[in-house]
DNA sequence: TAGTAATATAATAATACTATTATATAAGCC
DNA sequence: GGCTTATATAATAGTATTATTATATTACTA
């Protein structure tokens, strides 16, 4: 879950693969045309769409020996950010990567074994996790 | 543009970043009390820490020694996305970083002097921008 | 079938990230 | 002032990303 997300969020996190979502927004284009307009190697464009495909934010179809790219619907549609959405709204006591980690926090909110601050300090309310 | 929008992207790219993300949705936390939780080492915390504040994604409250953290109410609105969304709604051609790009792609589009596939191949229709 | 176009993959060098250990700073407390 | 707590920063080693050049694959086309 963290992983999966974690993963989405970084194909987006940089420069060149935002460029060719936003250029794929436009309308579909084949590798040698991203590699034309935005003027980089045919390799590198080729690596960059790999990942996004890998993330599941870009779709490929195949003609020829072209390949045709564009961005996957639930992208347009905001629902990229489902992991994200989903990873806050869950309970953290759901979440498997979590299972220590939650141990650790409540024993620690109830002041007992794992004393983090020796000062006590006020606190801001807790807040929902709505995302 | 891209390049504020890629840096928020990459700060939520680390599954360690994210679960400090999804701890901070629980309630306001100190750096030491993170560290207690996710039992890893203080410059760890601090360092990924630092990239989170550094992309806004949470913001810090200095008390006494302490260093409170809480997530910007925006990416609890949401609107962590706001530059993405800006990205993907703001016309191509107003954005400064495909001022060149964009004159490729028109160029392309006519069938102009940009020649990037030798066989014209069927299209799929182009669609709106909207994310 | 030889040649070319479109894309993929490999090897590599340069750079950037991550986590660690060690040390520094800064704010209390005795 | 000397000690402790909380956090920050530096130096470093290991790993991962990025872009390049070179080469391979795959699908036409003449």
């Amino acid at each position: 879950m963290i992983e999966t997300t974690a993963k989405i969020f970084k194909a987006l996190g940089d420069p060149t693969r935002l460029k060719i979502v936003k250029l794929l927004s436009l309308r579909e284009l084949c590798i040698c045309e991203l590699v034309a307009t935005l003027d980089m190697s045919q390799p590198r464009i080729s690596q960059h769409v790999k990942v996004l495909r890998q993330a599941g934010i870009v779709v490929e179809r195949r003609h020829r020996q072209n390949s045709y790219l564009k961005i996957n619907e639930d992208l347009l549609k905001g629902s990229v950010l489902k992991p994200l959405k989903s990873l806050m709204n869950v309970e953290i006591s759901e979440i498997p990567e979590f299972r220590e980690d939650y141990q650790r926090y409540l024993a620690l909110d109830r002041n007992e074994d794992v004393i983090a601050c020796k000062n006590k300090q006020p606190r801001l309310q807790k807040f929902q996790s709505i995302i």
